[in-house]
DNA sequence: GACTTATGGCTACCATTTACGACGTTGCAG
DNA sequence: CTGCAACGTCGTAAATGGTAGCCATAAGTC
């Protein structure tokens, strides 16, 4: 592999003029720009990474941690960062975290000692001070799906209360009083502000909010199978069901079914994320969506903007989720 | 950032003591060796990986290529790498090809260019050729979902022909005889495969393989709507459609919905991949179950085993595909 | 006393970046 | 017209933080 050396000789410069035309372009004879260039091309000469991170100390490398790597909601986000990443040749390296506070610190530090140049994180069971310790360090984060106040800039994030709020009204709207909900981890950020959400759109419709009408999930299908059972098993009165993610309303969806029961009939069902597979299951799924990949696409924005100075790039740090009204909510005795 | 030096410093000993303590553990004394692993902790010393990696020329880096990020399938894969990967503290760098060639390429260069120790590649569009010559280069690569025989030995792929064989087989035995393919891209090696399968079966109980019957999808949901509508606009009787994938059938199930066709009782169908959600749509997909996630954690086993010389490790090259029976196929004419 | 084991001390090497300084040209003021 | 400062252009050499091999030395073992 050609070294800078044989490009420098071959070009009949030295090797700081050489590493002056590969990166800022400054100061430099266009003759002579034109001479290395030309070395390069002859020698099919490409940098050593592992030289030109060592001598710069920066990696040109992104860490990204998402909480999983399955399930229909990450796969749109790696794609957007890593596209708008790629595009300016910065590279992704990513981690796991699997929503575990041990083990999502490990995955920081894993991608800290591999000297990412920054960090897009996606985390749920670390603390908020742990984060706002982290960002004072050296390598710059930014937070997508959390937002933390003390460090609101670097948080890319979901009005999350708004979205379910959305979801609640909507049944409301169409008429339903005696509506369950089916929530996420309760241990998680964002299924508390789901059903806050919730709460307030009871609350405007003067709709007492009943603990017994609302249970908790795991954000998986399963987790939307075992809360429906219980639902229906306790034989309380209920016209639709809200839940806090679409993988759940599946799920809960598919019990209904095998037990007679007609969606949207029967009972009306409201998802929330707007995963590629709402559409294409039946009932075509109502749900609210969660631009997850402009989120990430956001993110890496936000990078190449504060990192590396790359300005001219507009930010919007909060993203607004809006209803998709299709058919797996009608009115309540409308069969 | 301490480095070797101070850690040599604080401990008392050579800086050659303290690279063997951290590399091969040859010839060091226990007493000295607690004295380094001591004054490590104590400055919170962490080898510089830039440094690391221009000397030794290795990265402890993978470069992982796929084809999309999003979707149901490459999700469970890279979550299967990360972890058997991360495990053994490498790091795996991701690179998007959409099943282009020339994107295909410029990603293993990118990933090249980056100093990977090896690239797991599952590519499509790029050429036979193309991949034989780049497994002579000096990276090592490993093959997922795809086999060429000049290479074997780094392929790590599915019997597509034996899983489109066995869905065709299935509704054959139930007793339809009137049956529509929706195949994947031709251009998608797994696509050509897996129709082969379906008309080995369709010979195998004397039924004519009927062109008219067959038409091409995307592999996506959209292409499932689409393939369904043509076929059933196109006048033409069959009692069962074999897709090529599971998204392909929801699409196709979703325009039967709506069109008042019942499934299975008015058409069976039997799908391919058993991705996640096909046990969750109703009704619950009959499909061949596809061992991605195992096939990307053999993949990464394959590279521990040969590049990080990790012996005792049994690789298997070849996976086969099961048929997962549920409620989306039945006997013709039974509604 | 020969042999082995543990350790230190050097040095070469890896391929860059970058601070510093040298050199020649240019423009402007005296 | 000359002297000098500023500037653009380029080269030199010092970091950067490790790995790895060699040889010397010391201590312990049979």
């Amino acid at each position: 592999m050609a070294t800078i050396y044989d490009v420098a000789e071959r070009a009949g410069v030295s090797l700081a003029t050489v590493s002056r035309v590969m990166n800022k372009n400054t100061n430099v004879g266009e003759k002579t720009k034109q001479k290395v260039l030309a070395a390069m091309a002859e020698l099919d000469y490409r940098p050593n990474t592992f030289a030109q991170s060592l001598a710069s100390n920066s990696s040109n490398s992104i860490g990204v941690l998402v909480s999983q790597l399955d399930g229909p909601y990450y796969g749109p986000m790696m794609a957007e960062i890593e596209s708008a990443l790629r595009a300016t040749n910065k590279h992704v390296i990513i981690a796991v975290g699997h929503s575990v506070a041990e083990q999502e610190i490990d995955s920081v530090e894993f991608l800290l000692g591999r000297g990412c140049d920054a960090l897009i994180l996606d985390v749920e069971a670390v603390s908020d001070e742990y984060l706002i310790e982290l960002s004072q360090g050296a390598t710059p984060i930014v937070l997508i799906n959390r937002y933390i106040s003390d460090i609101s800039d670097r948080c890319i994030y979901l009005d999350n209360e708004l979205g379910g709020y959305l979801a609640t009204r909507h049944v409301l709207e169409l008429g339903h009083r005696d509506i369950a909900y089916v929530s996420g981890p309760k241990r998680k950020h964002d299924a508390v502000e789901r059903l806050e959400g919730h709460k307030k759109a009871l609350a405007e419709f003067d709709v007492p909010y009943k603990a017994s009408l609302c249970v908790e999930g795991d954000y998986k299908e399963d987790g939307g199978v075992v809360a429906m059972e219980q639902l229906l098993d306790s034989a309380q009165r209920f016209t639709a069901v809200v839940c806090a993610n679409d993988q759940m309303v599946s799920g809960a969806i598919s019990v209904c079914l095998e037990r007679g029961l007609k969606v949207p009939g029967d009972l009306s069902f409201v998802g929330y994320d707007n995963i590629p597979f709402a559409r294409y299951i039946s009932p075509k799924l109502t749900t609210v969506n969660n631009p997850i990949h402009e989120m990430g696409k956001m993110a890496a924005l936000w990078l190449l903007k504060n990192i590396y100075k790359n300005d001219q790039l507009e930010v919007t740090n909060v993203f607004v989720p809006e209803l998709v009204v299709r058919g797996s909510a009608r009115r309540p005795g409308n069969k």
